[in-house]
DNA sequence: TGCACATGCAAAAAAAAGTTAGCACATGCC
DNA sequence: GGCATGTGCTAACTTTTTTTTGCATGTGCA
């Protein structure tokens, strides 16, 4: 019973570009085995804090990681960030209903 | 038991970058449903020849697509191409499993 | 011969994405 | 105060991707 919402195409557009990135995936693979901050995840990662933001800003757009702030022991604000369930199938069929909602190509929207 | 085989988590990468594209995923879906030339589908897609064949290059290339040269009653020589059968699924936990295969970054492999 | 339609390739231009570097601000603690 | 750790932001680059433009080749047929 538990079933996905079929993504619309647009949205599936936007969720494959977000998970087409190497960082990205280290990003969702980490935080799918634990959940932590972003100094540390960056720390873990060996990547700037800067890029790392930038790549989590994509992911929580796309829906796929959610933010919670918390306050640690020692009083520093940090931000945690989890993983969100989802499971997309990607089959021919699959991408052909999804794009039968896609925005119409107007010459000017990427 | 007709399953799909793993991909590695470069081969999800690329697969994943090379749909996140409105353009081909109209092609996939056209292909999906009736295999065509490289001529009439741009007509049918409403965008040049040269364009097209970028994007069909690139899906051959991730495997999604295959093409098959053909001669026409009149003479003509032309390439049909048709879709790929692929399930991909894509939560979490394959993105974890996926990514332990990622090739490290060695900062100059994109 | 000249037109219509099929194919191919690649340089150049335009747009988007990724990355770096630098600065700002807050808290706890020696 | 000064240092370490946490957060955030953005302007400027660099790199990659997408799209356009133009030219080349081949066939059949009026």
């Amino acid at each position: 019973m538990t079933e996905e919402p079929e993504p619309t195409g647009d949205e599936l557009v936007r969720v494959l570009a977000t998970l087409s990135n190497p960082h990205r995936l280290r990003v969702i693979a980490a935080l799918s085995r634990e959940s932590t901050y972003v100094s540390e995840l960056a720390r873990s990662l060996g990547i700037s804090r800067a890029l790392l933001q930038v790549h989590l800003r994509k992911l929580e757009a796309a829906g796929l990681v959610s933010a919670r702030l918390e306050v640690s022991e020692d009083g520093k604000a940090m931000k945690f960030y989890e993983v969100n369930r989802f499971a997309i199938r990607l089959t021919p069929e699959a991408i052909e209903a999804a794009e039968r909602t896609l925005t119409p190509d107007t010459k000017g929207n990427t």
